[in-house]
DNA sequence: ATGAAAGCGCTAACAC
DNA sequence: GTGTTAGCGCTTTCAT
């Protein structure tokens, strides 16, 4: 391994001038500087970050801290912040937290160990105190959901308003017995959301008649289990507008499993756009996010606060909108039908 | 920050003895290491990684190198992976290449320089020159694609026979004219695939009709095109099997918006076995690969390899078999269909 | 404008 | 069993 010392033998002159050359101290001529350069490159001189980090400096590690890389949320995060890292010669680790906190306190105690550059993080429901009292030692950024214990750096998706504007599409197709499942109100994510869904309901017909099935938001199975308890109610919704991904999977595959035909019988808003609810059925209406974008905002926010130094950067946060995607699986609720109609099953295809 | 030092002076013995203590050296006394534990804990005291470092000792980071974590096949492994070394008390990093060796080598580069413990890697076609240079000095394991200058240690699936298995269905079918769409022989594991359709194919009736489209494997648009180009031939194939995620995804939609009737006109096989695959149509059959599996086994593997520290593990190499999932998109070709029948675009649904 | 020397936290060779 | 000492490669005083 090429040192410091090497280029200091080759040129005679000492290491701590090399070491001041390399770092472009104003104190040493240009002359000397140019030398070094050379030499530094010659030799193939690559400095020894280990040493580097022992005098303090942190490492050029960004933690990235998410519930699950399967989740297409997460992966695209990762993906969109790993490109915009690479650019400030940033290296991006992973870290999965399965949503528990105490998953998430380890591995926020390893990247401090470590001394990463910064955390940008999808935090648990509720951070253990020590997580809070870690993560605010390093720079950090708050992704999609949001604690105000960890500071005011966060980027994320207005939830109520994509809640909102999909129940608001239902109302305007004349449905009043729509229902919403979704995640509890623990995650705030969850919470605003649910809050949006009553919102757009407010005022009109259908407030009366809202439904609400709250529970885990990152499993499938509370969606099929969800959608299946809510079609055998007396008098079942017309609609059923949802609040998470994987909930939306659950539902999509009760949905066909038992045979609903959607949308005749039931209208259907999804969340989030991923590939494949295009050709559910008739094609999923559902509420498309720009997590890329967000993403990227993120990273290069990041970027920005850390070039910053000491100074920190004001504090920041965004909010990006989503978009109604309108495809076959909702549609107007036919006056005659408004009142009584009773889904019926209809036979799965043989 | 808690040092040894720390510790040392609480116990009135020296740094060393804390050291060695901590590192359960045979020569201290296991009262010595019970008190030095009970401090430490008590301190909070963490190991400097970048002191240890400093001494030679490699990083607790094992760098992740695949093509896009977006593709669903290398967020599983990431997943996986993740959880396994976390009870080895690794830390994951992500590099993507985008499937570019240049960005391939800048990455690794990177890698070596902070010292990773060792490196898993799905490596692009034609790794540099130097970055098989630099992979040759640290642990490392590749995974699903295999270049015999990387060395031994591969975990990956039999392309070969998953292509083989999903082309006999057909064959069994009765299919005779059946067409392949998958990924150029650049890579191993697209000449692999290719060569396992062929050899399903060999001595049957079929052998002398078919047909290949290859391709970027990574590109839905190759697939959608590939089989738009299919369908407008002359005498088109009664049956299709794909050869990767991302052109199956294409051709999906493909068919879907053109409207050709599966499996009426055309039997489709699919690659891999995505969330919606399922529920695409009549359903799609797909070969399934164990992902996950592979990658926890490979993980295993990395950590025992680890362990045996310079005295290199004996090399090792495994593949995992694919299924074949049998939904709705293949069905068997009626004799006497099996002449001259044309597809016939349907009406897309209303 | 440059050099000498100290020290970051840890480990390992060498004492006793 | 435990202490002493000497570095790992780099930065940072403090001299000159």
């Amino acid at each position: 391994m090429v040192t410091i010392k090497d280029i200091a033998r080759r040129l005679e002159v000492s290491a701590s001038t090399v070491g001041r050359a390399l770092s472009d101290d104003p104190r040493i001529s240009s002359a000397m500087k140019q030398k070094v350069g050379e030499v530094a490159n010659e030799l193939g001189y690559v400095a020894n970050r280990a040493a580097r980090m022992m005098r303090g400096a942190s490492s050029n590690l960004v933690g990235l801290v998410v519930p699950d890389i399967r989740n297409s949320f997460y992966s695209t995060i990762a993906h969109a912040l790993s490109k915009c890292l690479e650019s400030a010669d940033l290296q991006l680790t992973l870290s999965e937290t399965d949503d528990d906190r105490l998953v998430e306190l380890r591995h926020i105690r390893e990247l401090t160990s470590v001394n990463v550059a910064g955390i940008i993080i999808v935090p648990t429901a509720r951070p253990h105190p020590e997580s809070v009292r870690l993560l605010k030692m390093t720079p950090r950024i708050q992704l999609l959901r949001r604690h105000a214990a960890l500071g005011e750096h966060w980027f994320g998706i207005d939830d109520a308003q994509a809640l909102f504007q999909a129940t608001r599409h239902l109302v305007e197709l004349g449905h009043q017995r729509i229902a919403y499942i979704g995640g509890t109100t623990d995650l705030p994510t969850g919470a605003a959301r649910l809050q949006g869904f009553h919102s757009a309901l407010a005022g009109s017909k259908g407030a009366a008649h809202a439904r609400e099935e709250l529970g885990a938001p990152a499993s499938t199975d509370f969606g099929r289990d969800a959608i299946r308890r809510l079609l055998a109610q007396r008098n079942p919704p017309t609609a059923v507008v949802l609040g998470s991904v994987q909930n939306t999977q659950g539902v999509l595959e009760e949905l066909l499993a038992s045979g609903v035909s959607v949308p005749e019988q039931l209208s259907v808003v999804g969340f989030g756009d991923e590939l494949g609810f295009r050709w559910w059925g008739p094609g999923l209406t559902t509420m498309s996010l720009p997590v890329s974008e967000l993403a990227t905002a993120c990273g290069l926010w990041f970027i920005h606060q850390l070039k910053q130094k000491s100074a920190n950067a004001a504090p920041y946060s965004a909010v990006s909108p989503p978009t109604l995607v309108v495809r076959g699986s909702t549609r107007a609720l036919e006056a005659a039908n408004a009142g009584r109609s009773q889904p019926r099953l209809r036979q799965p295809a043989p």
